[in-house]
DNA sequence: TTTATTCATCGTAATATTGCAATATATTAT
DNA sequence: ATAATATATTGCAATATTACGATGAATAAA
């Protein structure tokens, strides 16, 4: 019926599933990629970077502001955006904890 | 107007976009998590598990195997499902390389 | 050949996402 | 107070995703 059954799941898996739904648009990689690379930057900046609408960056500003990946602080009438570090080292560590449960190594016993 | 602008970002960008995607459900994280405890399983083994119906798991499999992240075997009637170990570890090499990219060391200069 | 088993695909309904124009809000400059 | 600047929000259309029943295809067992 097209609404996605979370009470099946883990909190875990809710959770590494939803971090990577906030990094499953190529805009969003960009954005933060851009990030990375200047440090700080406002809305109006990605908008010239990437050449989509103002009103779609910062739709996209906001979902990974809501996973808290990145932080947001207002300086007069712009929002200077950034990496928030903690949540980066967390989320890394997310996505650390599912491929390390996999070891390539076991791959003889594969179908 | 509701059609992501690929063409706007680099293919290293919607490649991991794309990747993301495929892990942005709870069902297909389950998955991989369970044939990473088992090493292998059908269909069936993961309706049961899981709890979702036989046309909802084939159709997640489905998007596992088409980013290459999984493959499956027939046998008799059954097709064997197990986790593809040269994908994994490339797959995992590109999260690296993006969480590597930033240096929480720097967090100084942040917003 | 008939029946059972297993899985993929089709069709459909409900819901979510993407993108943007228009508008609202809030601060700064004149 | 007015205008300019920067961003968020709203409303809408197009598209994509999620979920499942029903059906089809392919193999195995009777």
């Amino acid at each position: 019926m097209g609404i996605t059954q979370t009470h099946l799941f883990t909190d875990a898996q809710n959770e590494l599933a939803n971090v990577a739904k906030a990094l499953a648009h190529p805009a969003r990689i960009a954005i933060i990629q851009y990030l990375i690379k200047t440090n700080t930057c406002i809305n109006g900046d990605l908008v010239q970077e990437l050449g989509l609408a103002q009103a779609t960056i910062s739709q996209h500003l906001r979902e990974l502001k809501e996973i808290d990946i990145i932080q947001g602080t207002i300086e007069g009438t712009k929002v200077n955006y950034c990496i928030n570090p903690e949540k980066w080292n967390s989320i890394k560590s997310l996505f650390l904890g599912l491929f390390d449960q996999f070891n390539s190594n076991n791959s003889s016993t594969c179908c």
